[in-house]
DNA sequence: GTCTATACAGTGATAGAC
DNA sequence: GTCTATCACTGTATAGAC
């Protein structure tokens, strides 16, 4: 029986979302603090590593929220439909293009070699995705894998100059190559 | 009869380099400093603007390094060879996916609306390149629009992903993609 | 044009009361 | 668990001597 609001995910939201909007290290305490409420010391305490723990739990949120996004997908036995509701879900997750990526934001942080590891496992995984999507459309597992590196890229790259040109209409165009080329033979 | 040095030139090279790696929010005037040279007033001497001024002039030097280094390749009469010299260049300047991007960088800054039309002209910039390579290679409008759009996505998205993943392979393949590809009929 | 010295707000982080 | 108060430090930026 979980509790009516969990307390501790819509913080971690909250901090997601100020990491993507400001970056790593545009992103001071005091914004996290008015972004989730907390106080400093209320930050502090469910986060004693400070803001480096904060980026890095909130990079595991991410994937918890990624897993339980594309697990009921996991059914879906038309790998065409099940790439289209994949790619609804990454459309969803960056607002059509409006907002940025996390794992962008935390490469290119000063930090980035605390983020190192996690960040590396979050592309893989990423990837993976895809690239499941791709065999099981029967692609070869080479092709697969090349397919799916170049989705994820493609994705990266559509967010940066989309905000870059201050132009969603990138993003959603790339989301529609994606949908009608990733599987072609 | 230009000085055996130009250290405008050369500051703005360091300064580039410095905002490429750190990112700017993540490059101090310490740091920037440090890597020029120059003391903190000699920075406010030559960039009266601070910070914000240093980013923009480095933008505009960019600019004017892209310009050169293309302008050559304006002779090129082949469409194929251009491409090969034109992502020559953008390897070497990337050197092989070791280095990121400033444009990112600067659109991923908290200070991004400071920088949102010099950032836009340079992404149209790159593309409008690319776009002219596409079109000379025999492809409609519409298309080398398209092609070339989604080249800058690639190699954005290549930079993002192989500094993510630690693995620079990412962006040779995808130069390699675009070498096959970019001006496939 | 470059230096030392400095102003002063903001930074990440902590202490201790409640 | 959250608060106020404060820490030591770094941030950008400036003043004035040389």
């Amino acid at each position: 029986m979980p509790a009516a609001l969990a307390p501790k995910e819509e913080v971690l939201d909250r901090l997601l979302d100020s990491f993507r909007r400001d970056g790593y290290d545009g992103a001071s305490l005091a914004t996290l603090s008015k972004r989730t409420g907390l106080g400093k010391s209320s930050l502090y305490h469910h986060f004693p590593g400070g803001k480096q723990q904060m980026a890095l739990d909130v990079l595991g949120h991410l994937g918890a929220r990624l897993g339980a996004a594309f697990r009921p997908l996991g059914d879906e036995p038309s790998p065409k439909r099940k790439l289209g509701m994949l790619l609804d879900a990454v459309d969803a997750f960056y607002e059509q293009g409006k907002k940025a990526c996390l794992l962008e934001r935390l490469t290119a942080s000063v930090d980035r070699a605390r983020f190192a590891a996690p960040l590396r496992a979050a592309f893989v995984s990423l990837i993976s995705e895809l690239e499941a999507v791709a065999r099981a459309a029967g692609l070869s597992p080479a092709v697969a894998r090349r397919r799916a590196e170049d989705a994820v890229v493609r994705i990266e790259g559509a967010l940066v100059v989309a905000a870059g040109m201050g132009d969603a209409g990138v993003f959603s165009r790339t989301l529609g190559d994606l949908r009608a080329n990733l599987l072609a033979r």
